[in-house]
DNA sequence: GAATTCTAAACTGAATACAATTTTGACAAG
DNA sequence: CTTGTCAAAATTGTATTCAGTTTAGAATTC
């Protein structure tokens, strides 16, 4: 029977995702006989995995003491989505000039399709997953690689962020999570019309407007991280 | 006595520059046995590094196959080349808005100091070392760290190409290098009229132009790579 | 009581050893 | 000549070990 995925490739993904959602508070040092003790795994393909992760910006490493938590500040969140808008825009330029009529509308097909579930979901962790999952398709209409790599890993970083926003909004509106889907439709009919002005535009503004909240939304994930913790 | 760079760290460093330059060749199978010889480590710290290169796209990695050096085709440079346009057209946006008028002075005075230099140069290394700078220093004039982070990341990985290009420039030329920084000034100036639509304009076809040219410079590194290797 | 020094414990850095997997090449069958 | 099979060799995967460094806390001094 061979073996599919390796122990670097499983303890990798787990620490992503732990990464991810600030398993490890932010600037905290890593234990790494510890979490190797807790992975099931010894610590030299951990550390493998920890490097990986150095690599990508969500962890960070100083000589003779170890692997550390991403920071997590305002001006680091906001690098983030100004980073998204720089990666996001240009594929929304690129999808203008290159991608196929089929692939626009299959994309508005399944914005669509997405609207009644996502209008009356009230599950942050959902709604979050269809927007990624929507600007992810938008990055593949590029035909780029590296613009959807980059993508990927910028949203890695600021999922929890988004996770808090969501949740925040959610309160603020009494259960009601908010499905803004007519500024990702304002998007693709901008690619449908070839209108690469009118499309980034939307792009950027839909962005924009996310990274405004976001600030506060550090706020809210700073206490949290930091204040209750069971 | 204190040891301030660590074995991983200097085997990074050398695996970058290897990597960098196509010391290993595209889509070949490295040995870590005998790397970790000539780079006089162990396999461990080899490992380490080079998985924080599979993570920058410098290197592949295979399920118990190991770690490949990043194929090279056109349609990859293309996408490192639009995702350069991406960041630093976004990164010169941001400095319109954001940079103060000694910071911009600066650059431009760069530029001129530069000058004499950069026109006289016949040195492709020298010539792609002095362009790299500048656009680095430009995207320190956004202040956003992720955007320098990622451009420094797409410089490595296009740089073998980018020399092979200036090299055939230079041979067409007659020995004499091209000494195109008037499109950097144009940048600079747009930026200093705090102009985002001409800056990025000018950044955008400044990139764009090196893009055609790399097309060709792709077939000529193919065929330096694979055919004569002495 | 605050600051300092020193020592033990904890932790990281890296080599080695061995298990698991893949690759290679010889040999046989079609 | 091509294809398939199999065992040996090479290579990767990971645990373990020990050396080197940092950290924490007790003891000491002012």
């Amino acid at each position: 029977m061979a073996k599919r995925e390796s122990n670097v490739d499983r303890v990798y993904e787990a620490l992503r995702r732990m990464a991810a959602d600030f398993a490890f508070k932010p600037d905290q040092r890593i234990n790494e006989s510890a979490l190797s003790e807790v992975l099931g795994a010894s610590r030299t393909p951990l550390r493998e995995a920890l490097n990986r992760l150095v690599a990508e910006g969500f962890l960070t490493f100083q000589n003779n003491r170890g692997f550390f938590c991403r920071p997590l500040t305002p001006s680091y969140i906001m690098d983030l989505y100004e980073a998204r808008v720089a990666v996001e825009c240009e594929a929304t330029r690129l999808a203008c000039t290159r991608a196929s009529d089929e692939d626009i509308a299959a994309l508005a097909d399944y914005l669509n399709r997405m609207e009644p579930e996502y209008q009356s979901a009230t599950d942050p962790e959902a709604l979050l997953a269809m927007d990624e999952s929507f600007h992810a398709r938008l990055a593949q209409l590029s035909g780029n690689s590296e613009l959807q790599r980059i993508l990927n890993n910028l949203n890695g970083r600021i999922r929890y962020i988004r996770l808090i926003d969501l949740k925040r909004m959610r309160d603020r509106a009494g259960g009601k999570a908010p499905g803004d889907i007519s500024a990702h439709r304002q998007i693709v009919e901008g690619i449908a019309a070839r209108n690469a002005e009118a499309a980034t535009a939307a792009m950027r503004s839909h962005i924009e407007k996310r990274r405004e909240e976001a600030t506060e939304a550090v706020r809210i994930a700073f206490s949290q991280l930091y204040v209750p913790d069971e």
